[in-house]
DNA sequence: CCTTGTACTGTATATATATACAGTATGGAA
DNA sequence: TTCCATACTGTATATATATACAGTACAAGG
């Protein structure tokens, strides 16, 4: 997809919206009374230019023909990705299982995915096993961040943290001990944990 | 709402359906072209039907304008209904806060609303203070559940147990004492909790 | 029996809506 | 410099769309 302008990610951002909020999109002399245009064809060149770079599709002759290419964030929803080790590291397979009706960007910053988190390691932090954690697919992570960080072959979920010039991933309990990453040691930040769905009680 | 005819529900399923599918309401032709009407004014009658029985809205002289009055359960969502004292019992006024895309029956049962939990009473449930306690709105509970428990003004989140013919709230924290409800006290079960929403880890 | 509501057909029409065409001004790329 | 895209104003028009009005048939309720 053609990168957008700023006033068309508006636009965008403002039709998504309105279709959301009433149920259908809106005309384009509805756009242009909301949008402050004294002329209705500002409008439609708005829309010829957001179908012409595939952020949206229009449907000729049609009231409201304004079709979002990428459905509205409400039910985007999230898939949960294999399952993670939260004690030992033990599985690493990624592939995706059940998808779940939540809205990604309800977090910040919007999760990418759910992970089950496995294990008890980090029960202290709230995490219990067969939680659900949501991610946010990031390659790097601040101090004291909850992180997915993959170990060679092996996935783990892990509070972040420097200390004396290695990376530390702590766990949140006191049977477990911390995983101290060497120099040298293939340590991938897969994302960081941006939110937590429980599912039992 | 009055009831619908069989026809009306069949036709109120079909508007839902193809609103969700196109991302837009359809037209009076577009309904008798595909419920099989030979004239639109069947389509314009069912509507007037529809909209006097309280399923929809009809917008005067705008294009498409239906509006569903029940969302798709899709995109239902959960409201954030007040604060609960899961520590000592602090708040109790009910009151909705924000909205959030999450499918309702993702829990099992089905939630009904979102709680603010406050305190640490139950944090070795993995509840901690600031979380979303999904509640499926029921009047009684059965031993071990999460129970959102109204006591007198008060509203508190405990584990529910029977002990001694007397009723116990149980919180998940030593530091904590367990509720005794003594037969007279006004005990209200308000719901059970069926998951967990965290929005910051 | 009469009335009301459902469930349609068939015709007609005002207007809501999409959309073309003619301009203006600006800024970036070739 | 020229060309093109962006970002609009302003006017005009074909048609998509809502909606009124006139019928028909049937079933239920008072």
């Amino acid at each position: 997809m053609e990168p957008l302008t700023n006033r068309q990610r508006q636009i965008l951002e403002w039709i998504r919206r309105e279709t959301g909020i009433n149920g259908r999109p809106p005309t384009r002399a509805e756009m242009a009374t909301a949008l402050g245009f004294r002329s209705v064809n500002a409008a439609e060149e708005h829309l010829r230019a957001l179908a012409r770079k595939g952020a949206i599709r229009l449907i000729p002759g049609s009231a409201r023909g304004i079709q979002l290419m990428d459905g509205p964030p409400e039910d985007a929803g999230l898939w949960v990705v294999g399952r993670v080790a939260a004690g030992q590291p033990i599985l690493a397979r990624e592939h995706l299982t059940v998808r779940h009706s939540i809205d990604p960007r309800m977090f910040r910053p919007a999760a990418d995915y759910l992970l089950t988190v496995v294990g008890e390691s980090m029960r202290d932090a709230g995490l219990l096993d067969g939680d659900l954690l949501a991610v946010h697919k990031n390659p790097e992570a601040r101090e004291g961040q909850i992180v997915v960080a993959r170990l060679g072959d092996e996935v783990t979920v892990k509070r972040f943290s420097r200390r004396q010039g290695a990376i530390w991933l702590v766990p949140e309990n006191p049977t477990y001990q911390p995983l101290i990453v060497r120099p040298g040691d293939d340590l991938v930040i897969e994302g960081v944990g941006v939110g937590v769905v429980r599912l039992e009680v």
